[in-house]
RNA sequence: GGAGGGGUGGCAGAGCGGACUAAUGCGGUGGUCUUGAAAACCAUUGGCCGGCAACGGCUCGCGGGUUCGAAUCCCGCCCCCUCCGCCA
């Protein structure tokens, strides 16, 4: 959400923000209710300040044996004023705060403007693609033929985009889970935690899925509570409502959590496979910092997404979004998309943004300044250290051999009771 | 889920219809004193909204209500504590 007072002065750089993400506000209509707000509020609260001092005066009179009958009928009459007067600001308010919170942060000037993917810049690459002298499976096929990957039996037990891990499939999932962690925590400073996988209407709103993104999530039905479709709403709201010192900031986070994604609009999509999945796994980082330094934070943030690739093996590139691909909340976000042969393209893997004040503002989130000083809002960010069902798929298709099996990173065999290879 | 107790400023804690314009203590900040520090003493002390400002308003878990007037009374909700039940 952005700052009322800014949207009010700065009305053409919000209406170019939104319209090159082709989005169109209503902000006519804000800054006229704004305006007829001020105008009520002057008055309301004029009004207030003499209804005060007027109780205030038959307190002193009742107390003096004074007669108050005259002053408690005038103080009733502008009571009832006041209180209509209440209804008409909360009303304005309500319609204000429904036009304010459909307003998108404010892209960064580094961020290419265009209205879709194709407007996205490639900043870096970085492996190479394998050659394969053999025709190269896709990782359905190969995880089925080695019996880690059972797609038919994840439709039974849930619906259709669930899928069961049996065997060395779960395995290699838990390692990369343990893998990420340990890379995160011991070599890139983040404190891990373990959130609740439900959260709040209050949460949801905080980082921005709702109202948006309503459909896109699972909702329980007897509970006013949601299944997250990332980390980064329970990890983000950890601090939700508090002011930090200071001395701190940066606080990094990094979380394992399952993610639950309706994925409503996407039939047809990436229909096979664990590409697009109602439930996945993924490693996040989150990132509490210093409006001065978050677009520094948010270079580091996406290196150490990265290095989880490097260390992998996997090939992959790196791309910023343009303004019409950017997320509502976010002012840039660089995409990582790891290289799958079954596509013969990179595909996204890890989405890593800086969300400026527009997550801490909605959840109110600050920090105070050393010395003296206002409390300011934080800037939070957040990105996947990385998706860990799509790098099972770039495993296997990255690492297979020709005859059906798979090599283990080497990274990963710690993880993996020292196994080299996966094969039948 | 049931019964009881409770949610007050950064913290502790009083208040239980009209000087609450929230006591007091601790902590924080500034100052006096001191070679320096501690102690003592004095002053100050949050957030949000409107306003160029002076200033005004809101804020005692949240939302309603009663009243001229609510931290205080009534209703609903949320959270915490104790006990019981259930349970990995």
């Amino acid at each position: 959400m952005l700052e009322l007072k800014f949207v009010r002065e700065n009305a053409d750089v919000v209406r170019k923000a939104a319209a090159d993400r082709g989005l169109e506000v209503p902000l006519d209509d804000l800054l006229e209710l704004d305006r007829r707000r001020r105008a009520l509020l002057a008055d309301v609260e004029e009004k207030r300040s003499r209804h005060k001092k007027g109780n205030r005066e038959i307190g002193e009179l009742m107390r003096g044996g004074g007669d108050a009958a005259a002053l408690r009928e005038e103080m009733g009459g502008l009571s009832e004023e006041i209180k209509s007067l209440e209804a008409e600001v909360d009303d304005l308010d309500a319609r204000m705060r429904d036009i304010l919170v459909w307003i998108p942060n404010i892209p960064h000037e580094s961020v290419p403007v265009g209205l879709d993917e194709t407007f996205n810049r490639e900043e870096r690459r970085w492996g190479e693609p394998p050659a394969f002298p053999f025709q190269p499976l896709p990782h359905w096929e190969l995880g089925e033929q080695l019996d880690i990957l059972d797609f038919q039996r994840g439709v039974k037990i849930a619906e259709s985009r669930f899928t069961l891990l049996k065997g060395t499939g779960a395995l290699l999932e838990r390692a990369l889970v343990n893998f990420m962690l340990d890379l995160h925590t011991r070599e890139h400073g983040y404190t891990e935690v373990f959130p609740p996988i439900l959260a709040n209407e209050e949460s949801m709103f905080s980082t921005g899925q709702l109202p948006k993104l309503k459909d896109d999530m699972y909702v329980c039905r007897d509970d006013v509570l949601y299944l997250i479709p990332t980390a980064e709403v329970p990890v983000t709201n950890i601090h939700r409502g508090e002011t930090l010192r200071e001395d701190e900031l940066p606080r990094y986070y990094c979380a394992y959590t399952p993610c639950f994604r309706r994925e409503a609009g996407t039939y047809g999509k990436d229909t096979k496979g664990l590409i697009r999945q109602h439930q996945f796994n993924k490693v996040e980082m989150v990132k509490f910092v210093h409006p001065e330094s978050s677009f520094e934070e948010l270079e580091k943030l996406t290196g150490n997404a990265e290095e989880v690739l490097r260390r992998l093996g996997l090939p992959y590139r790196v791309v910023v979004l343009s303004t019409g691909d950017l997320s509502f909340a976010a002012a840039k976000c660089y995409d990582l998309e790891v290289w799958l042969p079954s596509y013969d393209d990179y595909k996204e893997i890890s989405s890593c943004s800086n969300f400026t004040d527009f997550q801490a503002r909605r959840a109110d989130i600050r920090f105070k300044p050393a010395g003296k000083g206002k409390s300011r809002y934080v800037h939070t960010l957040n990105g996947s250290g990385v998706a860990i069902g799509r790098t099972v798929a770039a495993i296997l298709e990255n690492y297979q051999q020709d005859d059906g099996s798979v090599v283990v990173p080497e990274v990963l065999r710690p993880y993996m009771h020292d196994m080299e290879i996966i094969s039948i």
